[in-house]
DNA sequence: GTTATAATAGTAACGATTACTGTTTTTAAT
DNA sequence: ATTAAAAACAGTAATCGTTACTATTATAAC
């Protein structure tokens, strides 16, 4: 892969980089169009999926039908609230066991494990 | 809810019971128009959401974009083909200790979680 | 500076899904 | 059996996230 440099693709993981919520592509577009008014849509995606790619940030699909995206690449839990969207950490270290263990019975060569965990935020909890 | 009785909601069903991989709306498409071939692809979709809706049958997200769906809709692991894109059971028993452990650091409500594992099926290694 | 090619902006196309609309089925009450 | 209310339908249009295309611009090695 013969990666040249640009400002664009700069901009969106510098972007990433402060937030700690799991901005859309959109959201990236949204932001980085305040730096270069006249990027495009098309160069947010094609950089994120690239910098998704070479393993810079990570792509989280969390069943809601939109992408969203990670600079933090160390494994870690999500949680998605039924309610509101919001995607967030988790701070429970990620275990590999399972993996094992379902290797054990499985025929196949097993890569990797996607999980996330969904139900109501502390926000989204009616207060009393 | 008040549900009225359709021919077509049942061939949807019954479709869906007598396969073990997970088909997507197209495919229950395909096949449930032999037996009703003016059945649209919009009454596929809203079934299968309903039936979703109402627990009678699993609808499955792994992340390639498409929904899958699934009759049997008791807890289990599915595994996805990275290579031809199947997916799978897996008869490793589910465990919900995980989600107690994430309960315990957790604020807000958590009421289920994703699981699903990717690599390659047996197919899909290299035989020799 | 020249040159090769990666990256871009802008736009068109795509595929999965949902929404709309007028018609047909179902169901329950008469 | 007839009727009436609402659910479901077929067919089609629209939506939305994403990818593909194309002509132009930026990058980097020589």
């Amino acid at each position: 892969m013969n990666l040249k440099h640009s400002k664009q693709r700069d901009s969106i993981k510098e972007f990433l980089a402060t937030r700690k919520d799991h901005p859309t592509a959109d959201v990236v577009y949204m932001n980085v169009r305040q730096s270069f008014p006249n990027i495009s849509l098309g160069t947010v995606y094609r950089n994120l999926t690239l910098l998704a790619d070479i393993g810079e940030i990570a792509r989280l699909r969390v069943g809601d039908g939109v992408d969203h995206f990670d600079y933090d690449t160390n494994p870690h839990y999500h949680f998605v609230c039924s309610e509101c969207g919001d995607v967030t950490d988790l701070n429970t270290p990620v275990t590999n066991q399972i993996i094992k263990d379902v290797q054990e019975t499985f025929e196949g060569e097993i890569k990797g494990q996607v999980t996330y965990f969904y139900g109501r935020c502390s926000n989204c909890i009616p207060k009393n």
